[in-house]
DNA sequence: CCGCATCCCTTTGGATACTG
DNA sequence: CAGTATCCAAAGGGATGCGG
């Protein structure tokens, strides 16, 4: 198993092993994929929808919107619904509890940013 | 200006513009490379020598350490110190009121990761 | 309207070797 | 002991084009 994954990659090894070690780091790595956390936000803020999405973020591309909304999705931060009786169909978007949760601490992380960055140094 | 970021990279005048928009993401990207809160966070526990760090993390190469340590040192989340009177000499880092203050919202990070992952999925 | 497949380029991290 | 330089491989994101 260990050897698996050395053959595959040290880079993965390494990522096996911090993530044994440490668990803040698999948030991180959640978290921090680019456009994710604006698309969360952006969702909580009614912008639900692919096309909405591309409106807001002109510059991210289709594929790591519906690559994004698909890692929220199976990590649960946000629903997905079908309206149905449309034609072509519409897909909603909107966070879940969990989502919002992680929302507020992001919230925290911006304010230490205005706060620690701007005002002081 | 626009032109000459564009011509360097699209991916580099995304980032501008998501800079723009949004501070978080700036922060994200500053928190989230790779063994950053890790060094960090054992940098506030006293593990703060080069050495040191590299017995905690033994699958983290040279390189990579000493430019996270350049960039905490940048950003202004830890201190440099070089104790005199020893040969070799030696140096001792700590983390400045800034990290330490990062630190309490990464930990509410693993709270939440704690919380939400583990005991509802 | 809502995405996915393919290809390519940029970024990032690791291995090895070297300096003060 | 405390890093830095160079080179290289892997991963991630963007552009174009296609399918449901």
């Amino acid at each position: 198993m260990a050897s698996e994954i050395k053959e595959n990659s040290t880079n993965t090894f390494n990522l096996r092993v911090l993530a044994a070690s440490c668990e803040v780091n698999e948030i991180l790595e959640v978290i921090a994929k680019r456009w994710k956390m604006q698309i969360l936000f952006s969702i909580s803020k009614d912008v639900n929808q692919f096309s909405l999405l591309k409106k807001a973020f002109p510059a991210i591309s289709d594929q790591v919107l519906g690559k994004r909304l698909g890692e929220l999705l199976t990590e649960g931060l946000i629903d997905k619904t079908i309206v149905e009786n449309t034609c072509p169909f519409q897909v909603v978007y909107s966070a879940t509890e969990k989502g919002q949760a992680l929302l507020v601490i992001i919230h925290e992380l911006h304010l230490w940013g205005k706060k620690k960055w701007d005002t002081i140094s």
